[in-house]
RNA sequence: GGAGGGAUAGCGAAGUGGUCAAACGCGGCAGACUGUAAAUCUGUUCCUUCGGGUUCCAUGGUUCAAAUCCAUGUCCCUCCA
């Protein structure tokens, strides 16, 4: 039932349609997260409102708690959750490497040892693991177990990583079982050119549904990590969608998609929201600045969300400032909607031949916060 | 009427001779956040032309030196009449 349709690229940026078994979404994508089976603050009705097609949920934290027994005698995660559109559950990889304390000792060809950030237990994770509890969470896509290397890491670090998450990767498709459930490769390669190329070679070699590209936005700058997705995706094949993992700022997005790039997951929607953040055209807007109190307008005129329709930035103010959960949602409704937008226009654009054009304009219009972060 | 205790920066509250422009918390102001250990974290918060200036209820005093000791006054709190 999964598939990827191409439909069509404009340049190197692709349009095209995700079949799963909850309902098709098109391409390029935004993904929003929901580690631990919720999207925060939203109800799976606000999620679906706000034009959202897969989201995110995370092995590791729902291994720890629940419990995947407890999720696989909910029905799996579309009922434990009430969603019913298609989820994406991320390897845990990323969360266990955080929780490492020595990187020689703990990380070990078997797996990873790490610490319960809950409980400060002693727990061990392999791909064998890590797949058994995807495929109990039930979720669409599987993510196989990599490492998220960091960065800056030297050649040999990256290059002996890059191995390991090869061989991680063969041993999780062997442990995949869930036939309803499709598995995405993920290629490594940190900052080098030639192991990027050597990571997306192999991984295409193991033969998986989609493939994400991994280890950026972990503090390399922006030029650094679109040259990683350039070393990274002209190995991939085009008839299978390209993901590229925790990457959700509103340039990085278009610039992703200008490179090839079909959907993207990030947290910072949400995440900021929470600490009173809104993204607009024209940068970041920190709600919480004195220069709201009295401003009855809503956080952007154009934008169709329920916030934007229903509320003005003073009183998201007063909200966010009295610390008050409603304002917290309201904003991540505002945020990821914008995020939806954003690739809603980077479609229509694509479909009508100017997708450069239109990331151009976008980015001048954003470019205040952009000359800031860009390095 | 008597006996005690107290008054410190926007608020609460440390400090009881020099290292005090004064801990800490809150509030205020601003910043960060990219596969969520994040409703979190960081900076800043007397004035300043960045040299310095003026503070710890008020006034006077002791001392080389006082938010800190002494005297008087003002206001507040507790207990006894």
């Amino acid at each position: 039932m999964f598939k990827y349709e191409l439909l069509k690229n404009d340049d190197k940026a692709r349009l095209g349609l995700l079949h799963t078994n909850y309902g098709t979404c098109e391409t390029p994508m935004f993904m929003p997260v929901g580690t631990q089976a919720t999207v925060k603050t939203l109800s799976p009705e606000e999620v679906k409102e706000v034009g959202a097609g897969v989201i995110l949920a995370n092995t590791y934290h729902l291994w720890l708690r629940p419990g995947e027994d407890i999720v696989d005698k909910a029905g799996g995660l579309h009922k434990f959750m009430n969603y019913n559109g298609p989820i994406l559950t991320d390897c845990g990889g990323f969360q266990v490497f955080s929780l490492v304390k020595n990187k020689k000792k703990d990380i070990v060809e078997a797996g990873v040892h790490f610490k319960s950030h809950l409980d400060g237990q002693s727990l061990f994770l392999t791909p064998e693991k890590s797949i058994e509890i995807q495929n109990k969470l039930d979720s669409d896509i599987a993510m196989a177990f990599d490492e998220c290397i960091p960065y800056p890491s030297t050649y040999d670090y990256v290059k002996s990583s890059t191995e390991r998450t090869l061989r991680w990767m063969r041993r999780s498709k062997a442990a995949h079982k869930n036939e309803r459930q499709v598995m995405f490769g993920i290629v490594q390669g940190g900052e080098y050119t030639d192991l990027r190329e050597y990571s997306a070679k192999e991984t295409v070699k193991i033969g998986f549904d989609g493939y994400a590209i991994g280890g950026t936005s972990v503090g390399e700058g922006k030029t650094t990590m679109y040259k990683m997705i350039d070393d990274a995706i002209r190995y991939l094949p085009e008839d299978k969608p390209r993901y590229l993992m925790g990457v959700g700022d509103p340039i990085d997005l278009l610039e992703g998609i200008s490179r090839g790039v079909d959907m993207f997951d990030c947290v910072l929607p949400t995440r900021i929201a929470r600490h009173g953040n809104a993204f607009t055209e024209s940068g970041k807007m920190n709600l919480r600045n004195n220069k709201y109190k009295e401003d009855f307008t809503p956080i952007e005129d154009k934008c169709d969300c329920y916030a934007c329709r229903n509320y003005t930035r003073a009183y998201i103010r007063h909200l966010i400032i009295a610390n008050e959960t409603f304002g917290a949602r309201l904003l991540s409704i505002h945020n990821i909607r914008f995020l939806i937008r954003l690739v809603e226009g980077a479609r229509v654009a694509i479909k009508n031949g100017t997708f450069e054009q239109y990331k151009q304009d976008y980015i001048n219009k954003y470019k205040g916060d952009y000359e800031k972060s860009n390095d």
